[in-house]
DNA sequence: TGACAAAACTAATATCATTAGTTTACAGTC
DNA sequence: GACTGTAAACTAATGATATTAGTTTTGTCA
């Protein structure tokens, strides 16, 4: 009996397995097969499968909370609005089982609340020297989110054809939203 | 017995079922119990549960259609666009599940992806008077989808926070995006 | 009226998640 | 060094799911 697995290394194998496989496909027997142990002993650390894709989204959500302070520090304007969603899109297509988690996930647990609300911070304070009015900036933060949550997911359900110059896409829409913004201001 | 039920109406009730709870909780015991048959008899109408999704699927891609091509007869430029996008918008409010299905679907029906090129085509027709370059075009077209698409599916699936003043959130967007594509234009 | 096909059914199988109850392994104590 | 208690694994069983096989019923048409 190999004694020690942790639940960690179990929402680890988790993520692996909906990053590669899918979200909707994950299921215990598969967490099982990858750490070694019978279906029923995972219950030593998780409550039952939600648990876990509970703990995917928790993960996710903090993750991409890292990934955009990182890209937002050091820059301002319209340098950091473009580093941010290149940065988001770039963590959703390279985790797209851990995202899908995020968003598909019912989550009452405190620490994704938390990472969500610090990411809407984040957001608001880089949006913060356009000097929107309150109704302007919310706008704003829901235009941004939409544009690049939207942009990634039908990315990696493969909704675009071609994959050709998606980049550039990617890039000009966020140029145009940051265009609109500007002159919303003026 | 109720001699009768058609694949319609099994379709039907599962569209039903999807837009009211989900599409993921969807189930043949729900369908059975809905038309008054048993779960094996659903057989004789459909292959089995993801053919029951495929045909969601292709049935909310040609309700788009419908719905996009309705909002864009008798208008052009601006007006054409912001029509599309809250009519668009509009239709997966009202029927999250059938939309869900239609994204998270592998569908090789013909039929599915027919719409879907009809769904683009009109949209490039609503898009021809800003005369934009051949990359250009495929920009503005996955803008303004992922737009529609990040913003609908973030309100289903409550990602926003609260409510209000969503309508004036998405037309706002859509403005900022109409923007952007005529100063690329000029 | 009788035969055939369509459409319902029951029964059975395999795969899920989950729970209950049991055994094993390790750590600290006498 | 044996002993005990707990944590962590296990086996076994239950209920829900989709699916398949085989059977019965129903309606229509000759």
């Amino acid at each position: 009996m190999a004694r020690g697995i942790t639940r960690t290394q179990i929402i680890d194998s988790a993520a692996t397995l909906v990053n590669t496989d899918s979200f909707a496909a994950l299921s215990l027997a598969q967490i099982a097969s990858q750490t070694g142990i019978k279906v029923p002993s995972l219950y030593n650390y998780v409550t039952g499968i939600d648990d876990v894709r509970q703990a995917l989204a928790t993960r996710g959500a903090q993750e991409i909370l890292a990934v955009v302070v990182q890209a937002a520090v050091g820059r301002a304007g319209t340098a950091a609005i473009m580093a941010v969603a290149v940065a988001y899109r770039a963590y959703i297509v390279h985790n797209p089982g851990v995202y899908t988690a995020t968003i598909q996930t019912a989550n009452p647990d405190p620490a994704f609340q938390h990472a969500n609300a610090e990411l809407l911070r984040v957001l608001t304070q880089i949006l913060a020297p356009y000097q929107l009015s309150e109704p302007d900036l919310i706008h704003a933060l829901r235009g941004l989110r939409s544009l690049v949550h939207g942009f990634a997911t039908l990315e990696i359900s493969g909704g675009f054809g071609m994959p050709v110059d998606l980049d550039a896409s990617f890039v000009q829409m966020v140029q145009t939203f940051i265009g609109g913004i500007s002159y919303t201001t003026a």
